[in-house]
DNA sequence: TCCATTTCTGTACGGTGTGCAAATAAAGTA
DNA sequence: TACTTTATTTGCACACCGTACAGAAATGGA
């Protein structure tokens, strides 16, 4: 098994392949036929190799999966977030509609994402890049790191919500799945779900770019809004989760 | 196939099922093992009858995932976010937590959901609630519209990335959940990622119902924070995604 | 050269979704 | 009642899946 890779001082028969080129081969996979064309045996026929020498570089598929994300994520362009001449809220929006687009050209990729932890080197590096832009942006490290977390759900659930309406095959222009979900919408029974029917339209842009960016965009005001000044009360969790008095913006600890 | 089902005036065999039946076996499947405990073959032995059989019901496995998800969706609590009296951010906390507290409950659902365009019926009445909720909290119904969209974005991908740290089997306390997170941050490197070390108890709070609560709160305040009023220009979007000046707050058309 | 070690392959097992033809059961008709 | 028509159910089969196991092939060190 996949103990001690390379080394100048190691015995045995010399391996053919590395992680990396069975990662790729998998992602191969992944571009055309999504997710669940990734199988261990195609990605053994894409390296031209016996399935079972898969698990010589990974102990079983999910772990192959596991890296198939990390290098998914690999992609992602930090460069975008770091210019330091762009107000802090742009560089939000960049980051964001990098990792959207790039995983909306890899339909499948955002399954992976959310199939396992997302504790890779990777995943640590775009956390740390936005934990950075939220800092400079004034947030209390505390609070910068919860926004963190809020932002990189909102992306990937919204890209995850996306995807979901995807047949197989070519992904079709933004213009043609929002007219696509409009003429679905028209079948919406007024009588039962009238709000829904009369903004139908919006409700058909849910998966637009427009919709995306206008939902970071609030998300945002929500880190900035002004709210009262944190108490100073003991750092232990209330732990409830319960609604508290519905004033807008109550805050909580830093 | 499922062509036309029951009926007076109708010839040929009577089945010895409903839908209903066959879905509530394949829930039986996911509430112990998750979705990748749901087969076709594991739902018909769940019945009693010929994996084929399930054929006659649903034209593929896909179909019943479908009818799956809708019927987890059918067991959320619209009641609490129509109680009158409560503050409607209230009441949206209300909705978003039983949503959440019932998707934890059955881990795999969230992938079921996340899997197949959300267009049932169930789907379309917790919309609808939402819709409700926020044109009473005084929202245009565009913006009642989008901003429904972002909530369930990020319950339903809060769930989702929450889950995806689970291991197979029954669901752990959130307490042990957490403090495992923490352990498995200890091994991130601070040279590299300083930001994440030094705050690495928020990381791992990521996942608690605190974190969940807050970002829906940050959220609340992001809808109702002032901003400049929607200009008047022409309705179409323009379609560039491109962030703009960065002024917190600028306003998009309602 | 022999040996220890590692990688790679052949084979096999139990599982999956589902297509097809035959069997079965009900209703309509004679 | 007997026969036809139709819908449901089943048995069988196929192709695919992840992966365990034992042996073969290749390497470096002794």
């Amino acid at each position: 098994m996949a103990e001690r890779a390379a080394g100048p001082g190691r015995v045995g028969r010399r391996r053919a392949l590395d992680e990396a080129e069975v990662v790729d081969a998998a992602l191969r996979l992944l571009d055309r036929g999504g997710v669940e064309a990734v199988s261990v045996r195609g990605v053994a026929a894409g390296i031209g190799v016996a399935p079972n020498t898969v698990y010589t570089y990974f102990p079983d598929k999910a772990a192959l999966l596991r890296a198939l994300a990390e290098r998914v994520l690999a992609e992602v362009d930090h460069a975008a977030a770091g210019s330091a001449g762009l107000p802090w809220r742009d560089r939000v929006h960049a980051l964001a509609a990098d990792l959207r687009a790039r995983l909306l050209a890899r339909p499948g990729a955002v399954g992976l994402l959310l199939s396992a932890p997302m504790d890779g080197p990777h995943a640590l590096a775009l956390g740390e890049t936005l934990l950075a832009v939220l800092g400079e942006a004034g947030l209390a490290p505390r609070e910068a790191a919860r926004a963190c977390y809020l932002l990189i759900v909102q992306v990937l659930g919204s890209v995850a919500l996306e995807v979901a309406e995807l047949e197989e095959g070519p992904v079709p222009a933004e213009r043609e799945r929002v007219a696509a979900r409009r003429e679905a919408l028209r079948a919406v029974p007024a009588e039962h779900f009238p709000r829904t029917a009369a903004m139908a339209d919006t409700v058909a842009e849910y998966i637009s770019t427009e919709q995306f960016t206008w939902s970071i965009d609030r998300v945002l005001d929500g880190l900035t809004a002004v709210r009262p000044a944190p108490t100073g009360d003991a750092p232990g969790t209330d732990g409830t989760g319960a609604p508290g008095t519905g004033t807008p913006g109550r805050g909580r600890r830093s």
